[in-house]
DNA sequence: GATATTAGTTGCATTTGTCAACTATTATTT
DNA sequence: AAATAATAGTTGACAAATGCAACTAATATC
């Protein structure tokens, strides 16, 4: 037990310095990491709101208001007051943010392909299947909390 | 390829979750989450220097240094002048910076236990094996660069 | 010896994030 | 229905984290 979770202390040590490597779909763009993951949740949650966003990524609901404010000023997000619950705004992408959003990926999608380009088409198979494999582990754990 | 990519980058966004739900190694603490990293890879690399942190870190060495300042403050880490390079100051944790390195470290481990604490035995094995590949694959990589 | 490079420090600026008070709206209690 | 509580979001003041650039001291290079 004991030397497994040392295992695990070691990956999770390792992957945070291929993240910063990545420096996940920001990195050279004019969006912090922050705000590049919030501009990426916005467009993948349906009928995203603030609240959503300050829970999801446990942040401050003012900073989230923020970077809101801010994605609002340069364009990429509206937002639609809710009929049901006037205190609710719904966010979505621009075309202007979504046109950002892909560039942000298609960034990240360089990194990525730069990550694995030395490795055998099927490592690259072992690769994921071995991060499909955690990703299964853990997140069952999750769902039982 | 591209869904290979797309696969990567799904584990990305779901281990950065993990990472922050682990708050590795500060959650709570009176450091921030580079403070523990820096203390602790301080503790791992022998004959560790200012020069090595922020390198290994990619960190501002500004910051490293104020980090360190911080830290021998708070009387966790002495610094040894290089006999042969002047320039060079080789830190080391004193008795209370490892004590309070291994309250860091307890509290990680406790996390980690948690994570993994309704994950069969088995299952914790196939979960390690997998990191293990994963960083094996990435490593290899990252050597031929 | 002059010049360039390197390790580390320091002050200033910026970015990032927290906190608490506030508004508006909806939900709950009595 | 009026009073009270709870919720979504905003705002400004503040604190923490980080970057930048100029600096010192030491060493390396020419």
């Amino acid at each position: 037990m004991e030397e497994q979770i040392q295992e695990i202390k070691r990956f999770n040590r390792f992957y945070i310095k291929i993240m910063g490597i990545l420096s996940l779909y920001a990195d050279g763009s004019s969006f912090s990491a922050t705000e590049a993951m919030v501009l990426y949740e916005t467009s993948n949650k349906k009928d995203c709101t603030a609240k959503y966003l300050s829970t999801y990524f446990v942040l401050d609901k003012g900073y989230i208001s923020k970077i809101l404010r801010k994605f609002e000023k340069r364009e990429l997000i509206e937002r639609v007051t809710s009929s049901k619950d006037r205190r609710v705004q719904y966010i979505y992408l621009t075309s202007k943010g979504r046109e950002e959003l892909k560039k942000l990926q298609d960034r990240a999608n360089e990194k990525v392909e730069e990550m694995i380009k030395d490795i055998s088409e099927q490592d690259v198979g072992v690769l994921i299947e071995s991060m499909n494999k955690i990703e299964a582990l853990l997140e069952t754990k999750n769902r039982r909390d």
